[in-house]
DNA sequence: CTTGACCTTCCAGTGACTGGAAGCCACATA
DNA sequence: TATGTGGCTTCCAGTCACTGGAAGGTCAAG
């Protein structure tokens, strides 16, 4: 398999899946041309990627969690660990923008937004 | 007053703020000795910077909002404006984080993290 | 035989810093 | 006066995860 149709088939762009290969993420067969030989597993391994990389985990954490995936002797304690840990990531990430959220609306509401140069937003940035 | 003075008053650190005058966002004062000279007025700015950068804007958003404090003729909707859509963004990212947050939150409950190889969160990135 | 889509490699840029090297400057102390 | 220490200067490289683009090779259809 060509690696557009590796791309279409595991929702990652061409560059993606070549710059994955250059990290040592994940390597294909090549074929007389040169071009790079998808397998089924080596799209389902592309998938795998996909999906923790959409739900945030960083591209290292992807490569343990693959890792983690084909070690079939693997305790899920170091997986659990792993997602804990991203997910407390997560969570302060989710803080830190919900205390940006609460200012800024707070401003973006007592800001009239009308022709005059008065405004909260730029006095509190100005306090 | 040197970078060094100029970083403890306003927060940010002295590479920050020279990275800040090399993308011509601030630009100090220079002593005969070639150091930088902040003036009061620079690191109020630079403290308006730091401020914004804190509510999460781009260097590109502080350097709009910079020249909006400056202009005494400004619009408040053209800062308003800038903050509502910086307030997109962040309510984007929060429910990007929080879609994220359910998901793994409940797998890493499934999740037994003890010897054995089970695990609901592999077999997730895996399905 | 040509066209167009696909593939290859390589280089550079993104945002917002941050680390480090090499060297100059200022000031306190012995 | 010598020296040490800390702060300042510039410049280069690295971070993370791609993404865009150039220059050129390959393949199937018409």
């Amino acid at each position: 398999m060509n690696i557009g149709s590796a791309a279409e088939a595991s929702g990652l762009p061409p560059k993606t899946i070549r710059y994955y290969e250059d990290i040592g993420l994940i390597a294909p067969d090549r074929k007389a041309n040169a071009y790079r030989d998808y397998s089924d597993e080596h799209v389902h391994k592309l998938r795998f990627i996909q999906r923790a990389r959409s739900l945030g985990f960083s591209v290292e954490d992807c490569r343990q969690l693959l890792s983690l995936y084909e070690d079939t002797g693997r305790a899920s304690s170091d997986v659990k660990r792993l997602a804990q840990e991203h997910l407390s990531e997560i969570e302060r990430k989710i803080d830190e923008l919900t205390s940006m959220h609460n200012v800024l609306s707070h401003l973006v509401t007592a800001c009239r937004g009308d022709s005059r140069p008065d405004c909260p937003i730029i006095d509190r940035l100005a306090k």
